[in-house]
DNA sequence: TCTGGGGTCCTAGGACCC
DNA sequence: TCTGGGGTCCTAGGACCC
């Protein structure tokens, strides 16, 4: 058996853990340049707030109700879900990290029946107890079954958190009440598709032919169907080293000149190759793109993405950079409001120094150190604390609007909370 | 005025090889 | 009238996930 264990609303548990007079209240999280709403209690949604609204639409609601809005802060939240990772792997011993707060727990061997169910409930209480997230937990054969658990663990307040499914019986029960569009692996097309074919229930969707499923929804479709039939074969243990790395935001204004674009792309640069070296892989391929804003429409549209090959895969921040500013060459065009920018590193592969006979980078060892150097100052001093001039400062046009972040309590020693007694 | 960011996999088609 | 067979690699686009 495998478990599901979801944190609910997880940006939102963890603003609320940081501040407890929330509990209770309606919370938000924001994106980045304050823009959608990505995370919100069941508190806000009852107040018709949805996943994905933008901010400045819903702000009336929110001031009305006196909603709690919190820019998202991503390193408050990866420093928060590694604590709740660590008190999994103190249950669980092989524990499959699948995003920021969802974790894959493998049960074999850890009894059957009430004693998995158990087990699970000790660790939803310690993780409550310790850190005050709280986290649904669904077991069942396969991944995509125990999604369907944990929706319905999470649904449910008899379940004490966890929910299993161990029969045929149960199995055939959950998938008819279940909504069909939730699925795991069932996205807005295939929901339609499935519609217009007269599909309407998990169970229905489960209960045809293998032939049939392979017609119409070729092999992704057809790897969830035998999930849902409680044979596994979903992997989603190989994703640990990145095969693309991008950075890419939204500009708090947009920007019309060449050196702006620059600096943006540079700064992304910066991170894309600390993040590469972070995973000991060099990048073979560089790409930058830039596009206008597509919510006005009385303004001309323009995107365009350009891409380099390197001669030898690289991690070195000085020559991602070099090659990041010459792609802007290729896609700056004067007279575009830009609104975003990124850029990609790809045909990502093991190792951060490559050599080869006629390198064009000289004496790569030495930039090699120098990055490494770079990386570690701003690990001990805090990020961009040494970068490229080209980079700018943090006080750029182009940079984001953040006007209710909480401040990164649990991983910056400057920041840490006042407790006042 | 203000509309997120970062990933994966699959498939079809083109260009090229022998 | 009929016009090889069997591959690889790359790219773009689509669909999905959080």
């Amino acid at each position: 058996m495998i478990a599901l264990a979801d944190c609910n609303t997880f940006f939102a548990s963890v603003e609320r853990a940081l501040h407890p007079g929330l509990k209770g209240k309606p919370v938000c999280v924001l994106s980045s340049n304050d823009g959608n709403i990505v995370a919100l209690t069941s508190e806000a949604k009852a107040l018709g707030l949805r996943r994905g609204d933008p901010f400045f639409k819903v702000k009336d609601i929110i001031e009305r109700n006196g909603v709690a809005v919190f820019s998202g802060n991503l390193m408050l939240y990866a420093a928060m879900s590694r604590r709740v990772q660590s008190i999994m792997r103190r249950t669980v011993e092989r524990t499959e990290c699948y995003s920021i707060d969802e974790q894959f727990l493998y049960l074999d061997g850890y009894g059957k029946g009430c004693d998995l169910v158990e087990l699970m409930r000790g660790m939803v209480r310690q993780i409550a107890l310790w850190t005050d997230i709280p986290v649904s937990v669904g077991i069942a054969q396969t991944k995509t079954l125990a999604k369907v658990a944990s929706k319905f663990a999470k649904q449910y307040k008899g379940y004490g958190g966890v929910c299993m499914i161990d029969s045929d019986q149960k199995r055939r029960k959950a998938l008819s009440l279940f909504e069909l569009s939730d699925v795991w692996g069932i996205g807005p097309r295939s929901f339609a598709k499935l519609s217009a074919l007269g599909v309407t229930t998990p169970l229905q969707f489960a209960d045809k032919s293998g032939e049939w499923v392979m017609k119409y929804f070729h092999k992704p479709g057809y790897q969830t169907w035998l999930e849902l039939n409680g044979h596994p074969c979903i992997d989603t243990s190989e994703l640990i080293r990145r095969q693309t790395i991008t950075t890419s935001r939204s500009f708090g204004n947009m920007i019309s000149s060449k050196e702006d674009l620059k600096a943006s792309v540079a700064s992304f640069a910066s991170s894309c190759c600390s993040t590469l070296r972070g995973q000991d892989s060099a990048a073979g391929r560089v790409s930058v793109f830039a596009c206008s804003n597509r919510f006005r429409e009385d303004l001309p549209q323009y995107g365009n993405i350009a891409t380099r090959r390197l001669s030898v895969p690289s991690a070195d921040t000085l020559e991602i950079t070099a090659a990041v500013l010459d792609l802007v060459e290729e896609i700056y065009r004067p007279g575009i409001l830009f609104k975003k920018s990124g850029v990609i590193l790809s045909d990502i592969t093991p190792g951060c120094c490559h050599h080869l006979l006629f390198d064009p980078v000289q004496k790569r060892e030495e930039r090699v150190e120098l990055s490494e150097t770079l990386d570690r100052m701003n690990h001990k001093y805090g990020v961009r604390t040494v970068g490229l001039a080209v980079a700018g400062s943090d006080r750029e046009v182009w940079k984001n609007r953040k006007e209710h972040l909480t401040p990164n309590y649990l991983t910056d020693i400057d920041q840490i909370m006042t407790v006042k007694i």
